[in-house]
RNA sequence: ACGGGUUUAGCUCAGUCGGUAGAGCACUGGUCUCCAAAACCAGGUGUCGGGAGUUCGAGCCUCUCAACCCGUG
């Protein structure tokens, strides 16, 4: 398919800067559909906690990756990465544009850069270095990581478990070091990008996340976890809302420090969104009230 | 009006004998190629209510002004 006429329309921007509302607004004004890029929102049974596109939403505007995947499934950039183009080459045979709404932004630069070709890591090498965590700590992976790629262990962030436990089950995985996977190059698209972010004020940004934060409370949010957790311990509940409504039911905190709490790390959440997007060089920054206007000229200049 | 108390970081407050101003919460900046709403790194952000005095040196002692609180009128 010749996709040089095709736009990719991105909605970005920190958590509650109003992204639904804009993709949904754009995607309803030419026809075509929304590819979600959100991790959390993917898994269906958390929709409140997640701030996931309503239904009256979805059906103003067909939301792709929506609630498609059980709390225990594994997901990841790169698999986004692939379906993601797989849906915008469907919505692109009958149309020349597709939106794509979230803040996951190591996914939107999958999408928009691509992302290096990489094993899945299997469940046995999975289970290996988690044991190998288990039995001998962070030193034990380093140490491993170090013999099996020297070049990563030099450069990584040695703090940082996640991050070493990756590279090393990437590493046996594969069976080449993980840096020599990992070549940090960015695959040209063939298609027009537009990336634009909600820009809103500080002090604005945190008063709509207080509030949405209360309105999921009275939404049912506590339930909604409770039924959630009952499922089992899994990576798609370690997400603002759910970790800290467990931490109360454990005893760690009140009901009230735990409401706090989901705030303040949703407003951190906002802020580290923000950090990745101020280096981007292809933002383009859209004032609240004009955003859909501005959007739509930019869209259909050229 | 009088008497007593309070005034220190964004908030609540600690600050010993006069010797480089602290805690909790909140907050700020950053990293990022695969579970990323994850994980990690860094930062005290201050006219100690204002002014004057004593002192080598004042958040702390003295005087004065102000604001707020409590009590009595």
């Amino acid at each position: 398919m010749d996709l040089s006429a095709k736009t990719l329309v991105v909605v970005t921007g920190p958590t509650a800067s109003g992204k639904t509302a804009l993709a949904v607004a754009l995607a309803e004004h030419y026809g075509t559909e929304i590819i979600s890029a959100d991790s959390r929102q993917l898994y269906r049974d958390i929709p409140i906690g997640t701030a996931a596109p309503t239904p009256e939403e979805r059906g103003r505007a067909f939301h792709h990756l929506v609630g498609i995947l059980g709390l225990d499934a594994y997901y990841s950039a790169a698999r986004f990465e692939e379906d993601a183009l797989a849906i915008l080459r469907t919505i692109w045979q009958s149309r020349d544009i597709a939106v794509v709404c979230g803040g996951s932004m190591m996914y939107v630069d999958a999408l928009c850069h691509g992302i290096d070709e990489m094993p899945t890591v299997s469940d046995s090498v999975r289970a290996y270095v988690l044991s190998l965590l288990d039995a001998h700590g962070l030193e034990g992976v380093l140490a491993q990581l170090q013999i099996v790629d020297p070049d990563y262990y030099a450069e990584v962030d040695r703090a940082n478990t996640r991050r070493v436990v990756h590279a090393l089950e990437v590493s046996l995985e594969a069976g080449v070091p993980f840096s020599s996977l990992r070549t940090g190059r960015s695959r040209s698209r063939d298609f027009r990008i537009l990336k634009f972010a909600i820009s809103r004020d500080r002090a604005d940004l945190f008063d709509r996340i207080n509030r949405r934060v209360d309105a999921m409370i009275a939404d049912g949010l506590e339930d909604e976890a409770v039924r959630a957790a009952s499922r089992g311990d899994f990576n798609s509940l370690n997400t603002v809302g759910y970790k800290e409504l467990a931490a109360m039911r454990r005893g760690e905190m009140d009901r009230p420090t735990a409401i706090a709490r989901i705030a303040k790390n949703t407003r951190v959440y906002a802020k580290k969104q923000l950090t990745w997007l101020k280096r981007d060089p292809d933002v383009i920054w859209l004032c609240p009230d004009t955003a859909f206007a501005d959007a739509v000229r930019m869209i259909d200049s050229k």
